[in-house]
DNA sequence: CGAATACTTGAGCGGCTTCAAGGAGGGTGG
DNA sequence: CCACCCTCCTTGAAGCCGCTCAAGTATTCG
């Protein structure tokens, strides 16, 4: 991690749905309060346990969102990409963090602490705005992951309902074949769906048996999206 | 569900992470935009899959948040009660409901309509303060449920962990024994731990025969916290 | 007091995990 | 260029845990 430059009022980094998606005079105040900050690959850029006393704006690169237990297993919550936000909650529960996030890629981001993040929101009422609406998105996020944890009662189902998740998200889901890239291991996969590497490996070559995934290594294709659905439910 | 009565601005409801925690001007918009209403037990409050038009506050009253998967089998995310904002995330990202929330009791609560939510919150700093902060909440606790449900391999992990959860909020944990109430019934204890009525049963005598619980109805004491924690991971 | 709901216990089965061993690909260095 | 290593993936075999089905008991409530 060290510092580096990127103008918050010049970034391109604004979906529609994006934290920074700030009047230009949140942006010029952000700008002002946010040190920029690198991360290379596999660094933490959060520890759960630590203390919540900043956020990062991710600028660039993607993060996993993981929670893990005594014994090393770990779920994966997400990937965070740039536009998203990390450490809000703890920062704003004035708690610990729940969660590590480790840097998939090198990552730029703004660390700002959480008096002056506090400060900023307080301040300013499209970030209050934009700090409740990101929470929602990770709430929502959060109940889908414990959904298909807890409701999806076979293996099957629960790698079904990840693909699917990256299928919608991968390319604008015509609904008649799905196309994306997979940039997860199996392992990962695994603990994405709350399974082991093994099942994981297992389950794919019956999807593919069944003619629901084409797969060649990284890319995948899942030709009949509506029907899987409903098939491992 | 009918039309109540009820003034936010003499509510004693008022905890330190309550949402109704607001300033006196607040409150008196709050009032004014709000619409008292009343659900039955077994009520829904919400419907998962219905649109986010408006919020409720709740202001008397438990209810129990939960996600279902088409068969019918569901999740219970948690037990709300007053102080307790229903369908903030949905009308935040203006999207469909995730959950069902069901009235335990007869409860007391204010509606307000997404668009005089959304403008309130523009209006009030304290209230877009507020939101985040209960959003910030309510993910935490989908990601102690997601974690519970991933990384606890045995039956006997994710119901202890249950146990203590309850335990820590019934009484303040004196970390010698804990004890409580348990108003959920088994079948609802296996929804929340994501099993089976018939495992609870046998998990929950498998507990009393260790000596890591003792129960009459309801009523619950755990008297080594510390042991359960580490033995059942 | 009867009916409904909640709890208990048993038996059997199946799917997932675990353990184990081997294969495929990509990168590095001799 | 090949040998080696590392990581990731694949497949098999065995065993166990929790689910399902089923029958019976306790408790609550009208």
């Amino acid at each position: 991690m060290k510092s580096a430059g990127r103008d918050c009022a010049t970034c391109s980094v604004r979906g529609a749905d994006c934290f920074c998606n700030l009047t230009p005079e949140s942006l010029v105040d952000l700008e002002a309060i946010g040190h920029s900050v690198r991360f290379e690959a596999g660094e933490n850029v959060l520890r759960q346990g630590d203390p919540g006393d900043r956020v990062y704006l991710m600028c660039s690169g993607r993060v996993k969102l993981t929670a893990s237990s005594a014994e090393g297993r770990q779920l994966i919550l997400r990937i965070a990409g740039p536009g998203d936000v990390l450490g809000l909650a703890a920062v704003l529960n004035g708690g610990d963090h729940k969660v590590t996030a480790e840097a998939l890629e090198p990552c730029e981001a703004k660390a700002i602490g959480r008096e002056e993040f506090l400060a900023f929101m307080e301040r300013c009422r499209d970030v209050s705005r934009n700090t409740a609406m990101t929470m929602a998105l990770e709430y929502e996020g959060a109940v889908l992951s414990a959904r298909r944890l807890a409701l999806s009662g076979s293996a099957s189902s629960k790698l079904a309902s990840v693909l699917l998740e990256w299928g919608r998200m991968g390319r604008g889901a015509t609904d008649g074949a799905m196309e994306f890239t997979m940039p997860l291991t199996q392992e990962e996969l695994a603990n994405m769906a709350g399974m082991t590497r093994e099942t994981v490996t297992r389950t794919l070559a019956k999807f593919r048996r069944e003619g629901m995934l084409i797969q060649k290594g990284g890319h995948m294709v899942l030709p009949k999206p509506a029907l899987m659905e409903r098939r491992y439910r």
